[in-house]
DNA sequence: ATGATGACCCAAT
DNA sequence: GATTGGGCCATCA
């Protein structure tokens, strides 16, 4: 792409590595904030990875499906005070064929992408 | 400019 | 398994 000069992070969503990474990922399985850092090309840089996400502002994201990115516990993230709206993601995953425990946790041997 | 927060992670206890 | 403490760095007040 014909260079992109250095783009200073004047404004929000400064993250294109990130989204692309996300969006790579195959419907029916999920990543960790950790994995889609390193895959970025910004290990140990986790939770610039979600604060990235957030920027999105949820929106019905089909571009950039912020819905399969979890936590290393195999759980779902969210801000604190978490209401029904978070239940969405959990919604989003099941549609997709991924099953949770009863806790509530995803199967990371069984649906984390890359294998 | 500083200080506090945060869709996190990991090692040690 | 749960808790504690350190690290990372962009964004907000």
């Amino acid at each position: 792409m014909t260079s992109s000069p250095s783009t200073p992070s004047t404004r929000p969503s400064a993250y294109p590595a990130i989204y692309e990474v996300v969006r790579r990922i195959p419907r029916g399985r999920v990543a960790t904030y950790g994995q889609v850092a390193t895959l970025a090309g910004l290990p140990g840089r986790a939770r610039q990875v979600g604060y990235a996400l957030h920027a999105l502002r949820h929106p019905q994201d089909d571009a950039v499906p912020w819905h399969r990115v979890i936590n290393a516990r195999g759980e779902i993230s969210h801000r604190a005070g978490a209401g029904l709206e978070d239940h969405a993601q959990r919604q989003l995953l099941e549609a997709e064929g991924v099953t949770f425990d009863t806790r509530g946790r995803v199967d990371l041997d069984r649906y984390r992408w890359p294998r």
